[in-house]
Formats: structure tokens, C-alpha cells, sequence
DNA sequence: CAATCTTAGTATCGTATGCATACTATCTGT
DNA sequence: ACAGATAGTATGCATACGATACTAAGATTG
């Protein structure tokens, strides 16, 4: 539960299975010219913290640090089904919300060849994803972001840079757009949907406000939660528009 | 709590053609893999309406359209500094405000080549411009963006996309920050300011309630316009921070 | 089964911000 | 001097927002 900053100095075990992220499969260019790749930042939410999966490098470049999984763009595939592909790799999942950010293009940004990257965002609900935050599965790792970005431990790359833009921007959407609610489940209850913001924006909200702000924005759903020691809580849905 | 929900997907406008036509100069890399490019799009204010700067082309694939300008990103060439070379190839200027806006990459938008491409806005006032609008100086346009967009006339490749894109993002970021500022000369009188924002945003605002929003952001200077044949307005610059 | 703990949910209030209109100010041109 | 025109200000109303205090409804405990 506390990840990191000790973890990614970690050394690799060659426990390698569909792992992977990189390139070198698929129908990927030849290298003479400029290659591009899509890099994928996949966030979730558990524990009360934001999460971002990330791979513990085994090959040369950065071998041993933490690197944001990757995908080559293929030579006759679309750039978003690249990213879409890599998504799908990683998490094995095809149907979560992702978007293109921002696209890292200076010379020296890989040590080893000429490359172009076009960085997305994806967002998926904790109950989704088969990780679990500090819990190594084939070398992917979910880390506590701001612990991450906090710690001063070499990333792979310029992955930092992507990783601080992807945290500021979905701070920053998150203050005018419904893209939060891609972290919670279809389903949520409103206390949970203020941690997720809360946790977004790194500060707290009042309740009575923040219900207020999204009361135009969600359905309510015949539903209650069970069991907990105390009041039930009425469970919502995304309204449509 | 004002727009649009978290979408920034586009959908692509695939055209098939045919035929071919290599890029140009520079140390633009080899063709059998993927080649990267950045397109600009040049945005001032002239005759109150919002002008793009756009090229007649003359080489085949939709030869006798408007297109963006655009450059291929060199293989020792850092990809802003790419978008910069092309700003100055087609205005002469250095110094104007530039940012990366989204990158084009699906298989079919190039018909002649696999080609990737970042897009990036530039703004300058039109006082910097050495085009005026309708007129045609050595290829390059200055046409009305807003018309363009009416319109149904074919464009180039995928640039309807982009410039559509690019409209929409320049009033989304007007909404919320100094974005628009860049379209005035250094120097401006509110009213000149207040119009920018009015043809930008494609309605019109009140005197009074524009004046105190954008109180906070500006100095004024100790200069009144002078000739009109009504009363003077003062002139203020951008505060700084 | 009542008291208590804990979190869910609501009412309210003062203030800042935005929307809209009406007014005053100062130049040129006749 | 006066008309025309645009620059700039004052003011009232409605709405959004920050903040606090309250009520509601389950489980747990004795």
C-alpha cells in the first residue's frame, strides 16, 4: 500500500509473461527514419489515492526504472487504435474511456533512436482493473502517483514530464467536465464520487456544495447501499447529455 | 459548470485518392516508414473577423485547394522547433505565440504517404502580419475561417478537421484564460480587446461585465488613442502574472 | 430495545460573481 | 454650441459559491 520510491529501484525477476510493452512486435516501422510510438497513462483510483500502471523496464534503455507502458504505432494502423491496442495489452480491458493529451517530440527524448510520442490518458474504475496498487503483476506495477511525482527517483525517459502534464490536466478537467466520473464505477453513491474528486483536486470539498454542483449532471437509481454502519447511501448513474 | 462534457475525440474524415507527391526539403527523413509533420494554423484578426493563413496548393494531391501550411518534421529537428521553422517560413516572423494543439494520425488521411500529423496554433496580431485578408501573396491566404468553415467547399487532406478543432479549442481556452490576448498588438484599447473576444467567442458581451472581468489581468498605460471622431480610449498592456 | 456511533443527506445564510440596463464623459465635425 | 459617436461608470437583480449547522438512518453495544 505504500508503494514505491523504494520500488522502483527494484531490480527485475524475469517474470515476464504478456508484459510487454514494447514495440517490437506488430508491424512496426523500420527504424531509419522517425518511429512513433503512443504512451499510455492509465489511472485509476484505490486507497484514497490516484494510481498510474507502470512497467518495470527489463530491456537497455533505463533497464530497472519505472516507464509508462508503450505501444509502436504500426505502419497501416490508426494512431488511436494504437493506443487503443496498448490499453487493451496491458489491462486487457477494450472499453475504457481514453483520450490523446499531448505529443513529445525533442531529439534526445530516447537515448537509442529518433521517436515520436503521443501521450494518452485512460481512466478506469479500481473495480475493473485486475491490479492491485503496490502488487507487482507481470512487471506492471500501479503506483500512487503523487508519491511517484513527490519522490525524486529517475523515471524512464521523459516520462516525469508526461506524467506531470497527465496529472495537471486531469486536475484541471476535472474541474469543468464530467471526466472524473470515468474513475468510479457505472454505478457510484455521491460520497464516493466527492473522494474521487477530492482526491483528483488534492483538497476537500464540502459535501452540501460539491452535491449541488453535480445534482444537474447525475440520475438517481432506485438502489441503496447495505451493510455499513450507518446511513445507506443512494446509488447514481452518468446522466445521459 | 459551462461545456462541453470531457470529449475531445474527433472522428476522421478518411479520403482515399491516389497518387503521390514527397515532401520537400530539409533533412526530412526517408519515406518507407511512417513520416511525421507538423501543420499550422496561423490565426489573426483582421476586418472583425477570425483569418486563418492558408496555402493555395499547387502539387497533386488536391492540387488547387486550400491547405495548411505545414513542414516535415526533420529527423535532427526537435518537433516544436519544427512547428516554429514553419511559422517563419510562411510569415518571416519569430516572436509570435505558438502552442501544440492535437496530432492527425489515422492510416487514410494522407493518400500518398503513411504521414502523422501534430497540429499547432499560432496567433499574431494582425499588425505583425505582412497578409491582408482575400489577398493572395505568393500562395498563402488570409481567409475568413468562420465562411471557410460554412461552407462546403472541399479542403485539403484532413485540414477541415483540424481547423474545426482548432477554432473550437481557441474559444474553449478564450473562456477561461489570457489565450486571446495574443490576437491584440501589445498594446490595446478595451474596446480593440473586447472585440477580439466578441469575433473569438461569437456573441456579444456587455461593456460593463467584460471591463470588470478582465480588470484584474491588464494595466493601463498613461496613452489615450487619438483622432476619433469621438471620445479617447485608453490603452492598457497585459499585466504581468 | 434504547443509547450511541458514524456517515448520509439537507437547510440556510452571507458574499462574490455574473447579467443586464441606464447613465455620464469626451472627442471630432459642422 | 450642438450633434453624433464611441468610451467609460454606476447600479440593481439574479444566481453561484463558500461555509456552517442541522437532521436522517443504518449498525453496534450494553
Amino acid at each position: 500500500m505504500k508503494n514505491n520510491s523504494s520500488d522502483t529501484k527494484k531490480k527485475s525477476t524475469t517474470q515476464t509473461k504478456k508484459t510487454t510493452t514494447a514495440s517490437k512486435k506488430n508491424n512496426a516501422a523500420v527504424s531509419t527514419g522517425i518511429t512513433v510510438s503512443a504512451e499510455l497513462l492509465i489511472f485509476s483510483i484505490d486507497e484514497d489515492k490516484l494510481q498510474l500502471l507502470m512497467i518495470e523496464r527489463e530491456e537497455k534503455p533505463y533497464a530497472g526504472l519505472l516507464a509508462l507502458p508503450s505501444v509502436e504505432v504500426g505502419i497501416k494502423e490508426n494512431l488511436d487504435d494504437a493506443a487503443l491496442r496498448g490499453i487493451t495489452e496491458v489491462t486487457g480491458l477494450d472499453d475504457i474511456y481514453y483520450e490523446q493529451l499531448y505529443t513529445f517530440g525533442d531529439t534526445g527524448r530516447d537515448p537509442s533512436k529518433r521517436n515520436i510520442s503521443v501521450s494518452y490518458m485512460a481512466l478506469v474504475p479500481i473495480e475493473k482493473l485486475a491490479f492491485r496498487p503496490g502488487e507487482r503483476v507481470a512487471g506492471v506495477w500501479l503506483v500512487d502517483v503523487d508519491d511517484l511525482l513527490e519522490g525524486d527517483d529517475e523515471i524512464a525517459f521523459d516520462h516525469r514530464e508526461m506524467i506531470e502534464y497527465a496529472r495537471w490536466y486531469l486536475a484541471d478537467r476535472t474541474e469543468s467536465t464530467t471526466i472524473a466520473f470515468h474513475l468510479v464505477d457505472d454505478m457510484f453513491t455521491l460520497p464516493d464520487l466527492q473522494r474521487a474528486y477530492e482526491i483528483i483536486l488534492g483538497r476537500s470539498l464540502y459535501k452540501a456544495n460539491f452535491r449541488k454542483k453535480v445534482a444537474g449532471l447525475i440520475e438517481e437509481t432506485e438502489y441503496l447501499t447495505t451493510g455499513e454502519a450507518h446511513r445507506p447511501s443512494r446509488l447514481y448513474v452518468l446522466a445521459e447529455e
